[in-house]
DNA sequence: CTAGGGTTAG
């Protein structure tokens, strides 16, 4: 009725009707409608207001304010406020206005109109409470929510189901449990399914699930947000088993679910590989006609990749309509997991062209998927994406950036990320103490390790095992010991297989057999890599009694490993003891095992090329072998003689050496060369294997010869090779 | 007149 009224009152432009400013978007609405809209309030009061009484005018100002929340206009609302306020009848109008301004989506113009009216009705002070809430500042939510009772009025459930999550939010154990307390004290139980809700789901959040499930089992009339609010919370803390028996259990007291129940437990099937379950999911989506729910599609995309199949997981994605980024980010994520990351890269440049952003989760996995094939060009490339958006600086971002960095040989780069991050955690250190530790820095590891204990940070057991392998890595036997005591007399910290095996070959490679035999034999940990590591030690040692009872416990451990078998022939031939070798070689044939060929990586102008020993099936390969010729010749005239000691087949001396030659680390770097004739650039290969010993010589005098950079990554660590030296000292 | 649960990462 007063719509109308208002309509014929003032007289809308012609084309500017009721509806179209109803069902305008919030602010699309130009100034100039806002204007006519005052003009028009203004007029009409001018006739409205005389003579009405003063519950009469209390009505067309509601009525008023009641339009501009349809509009959605503070301005509007703003003008009224003024208006009235100068009649007097702000404080009358209180609630009203903070509720308009909390509908127009303005906390601080209601806030300020919350302050300076007294009689706020309980409605007011929860509307204040969840707005808050909803705008993520729960700070301000529980200084309202506080000042209630000293104000004299009596939170109720409706306070009560909001203000729990304020408590989850900043993570405020002891309050959140003294505000449960107090809404038992005011009679404001669990009774009410709302209030049990966030209740459980604030214990869930605080890891608390016994308390979780005990509040839970007070309920009673319990919702399927109830048991969404469970299921979400076991899932959290690893316990996906016990989500879906209550779901089960949901599901047997006739409770429907519904997408967000359905893609909370997708979510745990995925977490448990339940591929079963997960099926059964899936049917009930399509039984419930969910397909196109976005949320439950997603966590059906991502079970489908956490199980394995990524080609389901695609044919899911296949089916969105209009993918959004998180949609974008989880198929993105599933295939990096997976190691597809060629199709990872082609779906992440197919993002970018639809338009959608991507954010830290997508970037921070595409990094994954850069550093896993030590891309540096296309990492660069993120990288620069990543600065456009400002992510440079958020810790998940910046870890996986400097991990990428790190793994393609750039600490420099990685370390000035690792500076201009906001805010440090362990993950951040541990990525950065990798790097080193990847590249050799052993002492720059040690530094960051060290300086962790001014900023309050706790070394977790992946920060021991960095520093532990920086240490390795470089070759600081004293300080790895050190750091090895420390860290078993740390208490809190459980030292696992990789310790020790990380230990075990800082003192095997040391030379120091008797100790890293000991040490395996008194922590009494029976892992095949453990006893593998000390037999390549015994190998470099030529330690070969040793070696005979260590490989029994090997073999006793894992006597299908073909790689045992390899690593005892590799020490016969290095021994020049070929009827051994000869026997092994036999023994491994009738056991089906072939060796790991070894292979090389160059990455020219973003193409990855790939190499094997003797392989000579590339289009290149006569350029290769004339490039190859050339450098062998030239290094040949510094000094660089042909080490056949690394040759582990029983071979004339010729041979020999014409088989070192042609090493894939070797045709890598001669095809790079030759790619990239005049360039200055650095070579960057990735072996993987560990980089054999004449390689690693010839590496050096190459580098000299060109004068240019060459980077290798092996399955152990770095080498940069620049002016004929190389950055491990000779030592790895 | 006001209120609760979900999807992507190291």
């Amino acid at each position: 009725m007063q719509r109308c009224l208002l309509e014929r009152t003032v007289g809308f432009p012609e084309n500017l009707n009721w509806f179209t400013i109803q069902h305008a978007k919030p602010r699309s609405i130009p100034p100039s409608i806002v204007n006519s809209f005052t003009c028009a309030a203004k007029s009409f009061f001018a006739t409205a207001h005389n003579g009405a009484s003063f519950s009469e005018s209390l009505q067309l100002y509601s009525s008023l304010i009641q339009q501009c929340i349809g509009i959605k206009s503070i301005t509007c609302i703003t003008k009224i406020q003024s208006h009235a306020l100068k009649r007097g009848f702000h404080h009358s109008l209180g609630n009203k206005l903070i509720d308009a301004y909390l509908k127009c989506g303005s906390v601080v113009y209601a806030r300020k109109v919350f302050d300076e009216v007294p009689h706020r009705h309980i409605v007011a002070w929860n509307s204040m409470i969840a707005s808050y809430i909803r705008n993520g500042r729960s700070k301000e939510a529980i200084e309202i929510y506080q000042r209630m009772v000293p104000d004299g009025i009596l939170p109720d459930e409706f306070t009560f189901s909001s203000v729990f999550k304020a408590f989850s939010d900043l993570g405020l154990v002891h309050e959140g449990q003294r505000a449960h307390g107090q809404s038992v004290v005011l009679g404001v139980g669990v009774s009410n399914v709302f209030v049990g809700s966030t209740l459980v789901d604030m214990y869930a959040k605080f890891g608390k699930m016994r308390d979780a499930r005990l509040v839970s089992d007070q309920v009673v009339g319990k919702d399927v947000v109830l048991f969404t609010a469970l299921i979400v919370g076991y899932s959290h803390h690893g316990e996906d088993g016990e989500s879906l028996q209550v779901f089960r259990n949901m599901t047997k007291k006739g409770i429907e679910a519904n997408e967000y129940t359905l893609s909370s437990v997708l979510v745990c099937c995925g977490n448990l590989e339940d591929l079963t379950s997960g099926r059964l999911i899936h049917g009930l989506i399509v039984k419930a006609g969910l397909e196109s729910a976005v949320a439950s599609q997603t966590s059906l995309l991502t079970m489908y990749s956490r199980c394995g199949l990524v080609d389901d997981s695609l044919k899911v994605f296949r089916q969105f309509i209009n993918p959004n980024q998180v949609t974008w980010t989880s198929v993105i994520v599933g295939l990096v997991q997976n190691g597809r990351e060629e199709i990872a890269l082609l779906k992440f440049r197919q993002m970018l062209r639809s338009s959608i952003t991507p954010n830290s989760f997508t970037l921070s996995s595409i990094l994954r998927a850069c550093s896993s094939l030590a891309m540096l060009e296309q990492g660069k490339q993120i990288h620069a994406i990543v600065m456009k958006f400002g992510l440079d600086i958020d810790k998940y971002v910046g870890a996986a950036l400097i991990d990428f960095y790190g793994k393609c040989g750039s600490t420099e780069i990685a370390s000035s990320v690792f500076n201009g991050l906001l805010e440090v955690d362990v993950v951040s250190v541990n990525s950065m103490i990798y790097s080193y530790a990847q590249n050799g820095f052993g002492h720059e590891a040690l530094q960051l390790f060290n300086g962790m204990k001014d900023t309050g940070l706790e070394p977790n057991n992946v920060t021991w095992l960095g520093v532990l392998s920086a240490c390795n890595n470089a070759g600081l036997l004293e300080e790895g010991c050190h750091i090895f005591s420390s860290a078993r007399n740390s208490g809190n910290i459980e030292l696992t297989k990789d310790h020790y095996a990380c230990m075990v070959d800082l003192l095997g490679r040391a030379g120091r057999l008797k100790e890293a035999e000991m040490l395996i034999n008194q922590v009494n940990i029976s892992d095949v890599v453990i006893w593998r590591t000390l037999l390549s030690a015994c190998r470099i040692h030529g330690d070969v009694e040793m070696a005979k009872r260590v490989m029994n416990r090997v073999i006793d451990l894992a006597p299908e490993d073909g790689g045992t078998h390899v690593l005892l022939s590799n020490l016969y031939a290095s021994t020049g003891n070929w009827s051994k070798v000869i026997e092994m070689k036999s023994a491994m044939r009738e056991m089906r095992l072939k060796k790991n060929p070894a292979m090389s990586w160059v990455d020219v102008e973003r193409e990855i090329h790939t190499f094997m020993a003797g392989d000579w099936s590339h289009p290149n390969f006569r350029d290769i072998r004339e490039k190859l010729e050339e450098l062998i010749e030239k290094v040949k005239e510094l000094g660089y003689v042909p080490d056949t000691r690394f040759v582990l087949q029983d071979l004339d001396e010729e041979k020999k050496i014409r088989s070192l030659y042609y090493h894939s680390e070797k045709l890598a770097v001669a095809f790079a060369l030759w790619r990239s004739n005049y360039k200055n650039t650095t070579i960057r290969i990735l072996k993987n294997l560990r980089i054999c010993g004449d390689c690693h010589t010839w590496m050096k005098f190459v580098s000299k010869i060109v004068g240019r950079d060459i980077i290798a990554r092996d399955v152990k660590r770095f080498h940069h090779f620049r002016n004929g030296l190389c950055s491990c000292g000779d030592y790895w």
